[in-house]
DNA sequence: CTTGACCTTGGAGCGTAGTCCACTGTTTAG
DNA sequence: CTAAACAGTGGACTACGCTCCAAGGTCAAG
């Protein structure tokens, strides 16, 4: 499949697809004239991409799991683990906006709406991640 | 209470609150000297703004409920709605969130990880896809 | 008076995730 | 044969949210 045909399939731009290539997230043979082929099971792969970005992760942790899938023996079942993997992470970000929400509501109504007492809880130190969501 | 200071109560650093008086998120008013003077509720603000980020929102985001803030008769009432309203946000979030997991969690163990359904057969099988995602 | 801590400004740079563009090469249809 | 529709490359540019730096101004203590 090359890259226009791709791009449609996964409905993004070849442009996406080639940074993808270029920051290792897929990759393909060239034909002889210098095309790009990919096999069609990018397409999945590129639906997988999407799928764990709205979940939250970064394009290099998304590049990590896909090198976990390339060493796998059965593809199918590295692929089960990998959700199921990303399902522990979605629990742990309900849980943290369940927490979040928890001491929005106890702020609500209060003398001290920003200040409060429940700052150590849950929003006063996760620097390291999540940035857009 | 001048920059310094006011980074370390709120827990960033001075280039970090320059950057949002550029920006529009906080306003001081400025000493003889041309040292910025912020009065002490700004900590809780910057304190918010952190809040908010980790509730994913934008920069700009933030400055407009600062904006409902700022032209509010009462602000601890105004703050109030401004939580109320960002725990719809994160409801919205969570459900959005345990829908991706519903998702994830029927992709788990079947046949067909990434498409649901149809990848069985090896190549030849060019069947409509299903945007998932 | 000097030292050091603090403050000012402007501007450069970074990482993420693309997007757009010009220019060139290849393939296919009429 | 030519034109359109693809494909390739490199590089510039965007937006966001900082972060760092150089060069200089201000101020209190010793």
């Amino acid at each position: 499949m090359r890259i226009g045909e791709l791009a449609a399939q996964a409905g993004m731009t070849r442009d996406t697809i080639r940074f993808y290539e270029k920051v290792g997230l897929v990759e393909g043979r060239r034909l002889p004239n210098g095309y790009r082929d990919f096999p069609p099971e990018t397409v999945a792969w590129l639906q997988y991409i999407r799928t764990a970005q709205t979940l939250g992760f970064s394009l290099s942790e998304i590049a990590r799991s896909g090198e976990k899938l390339r060493g796998a023996p059965d593809t199918a079942v590295a692929l089960s683990a990998l959700f199921e993997e990303k399902i522990q992470v979605v629990d742990a970000r309900i849980a943290e906006l369940a927490a979040l929400r928890a001491d929005l509501a106890a702020r609500v109504g209060t003398g001290c709406p920003l200040r409060a007492s429940g700052r150590s809880t849950a929003a006063g130190d996760h620097r390291e991640h999540e940035r857009h969501v």
